[in-house]
DNA sequence: GTTGGATAGTTAGGAACCTAATCATTCTAC
DNA sequence: GTAGAATGATTAGGTTCCTAACTATCCAAC
């Protein structure tokens, strides 16, 4: 939210006034915030660019099955949960998806309460479109940093998001219960809720 | 937006797809993401306990003098440009703060187009009251990292910001345009637009 | 001194999110 | 087999953001 962050001197002056705050955390707390709304604008005006939202774009992504590069159908239910919105969002998002043709509702054959959602043919041909460019905006993004710095800043983060050690995740991929590794099922989030 | 991120493995898959994919760039660029993501909507659910959004939060932080710990009053304007956000919303957030007797408006004597928002002593006793706890809050986030990985964190996060470099900002403090330090006023974001 | 352009704030309408309530279908237990 | 709980999707209504259009005021130039 904040354009410009105060700077460090000013967040020492402050904590005369309040001695709670961690002048370290907060100046990390607020790099952190402003970083992360600087790359999500980013690729945000890159999609507007394209009839795409964040929102819209990552159901589409989730309905394109990136091993096989074949669009997969899923019940909104699915995308809610991989997406981490509520049901009642991905109903909103699929339904402008849908009236402008990019994926189309079907019921489910088995059990009529389910809904599949399909990528369309110009679902996907857009997606294709747009992904090249998405890509090259997330490398010119991360340009800046060395492949080490990105390997720090990784661990960093996920320290930070309470990922128990990026380490394991790559060593024993457990997997104990079989299935869907299409938008992988790493360390789920504290934010269960 | 994602909840779960694909494991590396999955990108490397990707990959063959589509070469302009760059893996690290792109683990990188989800974590950030992600983890930004995650330390907003942590601060906004403490926000939320106390009748406050972030956006309410930050116009409120704004009226409120980190130095002198007196409220000033500001112009929509001026609050729209330090927050980064359209006066449009700006009008939208003071409308609800004047509703619950946070803020006032009140007309310019010199130029009768704008307006100046100040905090009411209710809302001067409010952020007294969040403070604190937003303080902890943001010290427990940041909590898994040492003082040397927090300094190594917003180094690598300002580069990704594209701020050219943390260090001659504290050192030539320039300000050559008098006043305002209360929102600090380093590094102007490419993201002017 | 009046016209025209800039500037400040608001209004109107839309998108993406949320929670809570509703409707339809399926499953479970008796 | 039928009542009631559980589950999937949607609807209704609210919030926070946006852009674009509008209104009011000020200032500058003729």
């Amino acid at each position: 939210m904040l354009k410009d962050l105060p700077r460090y001197e000013c967040i020492l002056e402050a904590v005369r006034l309040h001695p709670d705050l961690d002048p370290s955390a907060c100046e990390a707390y607020l790099n952190l915030l402003r970083a992360g709304d600087e790359a999500y604008r980013r690729s945000e005006v890159f999609l507007n660019e394209h009839n795409m939202s964040p929102g819209r774009f990552t159901v589409m992504m989730l309905l394109y099955d990136k091993i096989g590069g074949k669009p997969v159908p899923q019940t909104p239910a699915d995308l809610a949960e991989k997406a981490g919105v509520t049901r009642a969002t991905v109903t909103g998002l699929v339904d402008t998806l849908e009236r402008d043709g990019l994926v189309t509702r079907e019921h489910d054959s088995g059990d009529r309460r389910m809904m599949l959602i399909h990528l369309t043919p110009k679902g996907h041909s857009a997606l294709q479109e747009i992904l090249p460019g998405h890509f090259k905006q997330m490398a010119a993004q991360m340009a800046p940093l060395s492949e080490h710095e990105r390997t720090t800043l990784v661990r960093l983060l996920n320290k930070v998001a309470g990922i128990p050690s990026a380490a394991h995740i790559v060593v024993h991929s457990a997997a104990p219960e079989g299935a869907a590794h299409a938008a992988g099922d790493i360390a789920a989030p504290i934010t269960s809720k």
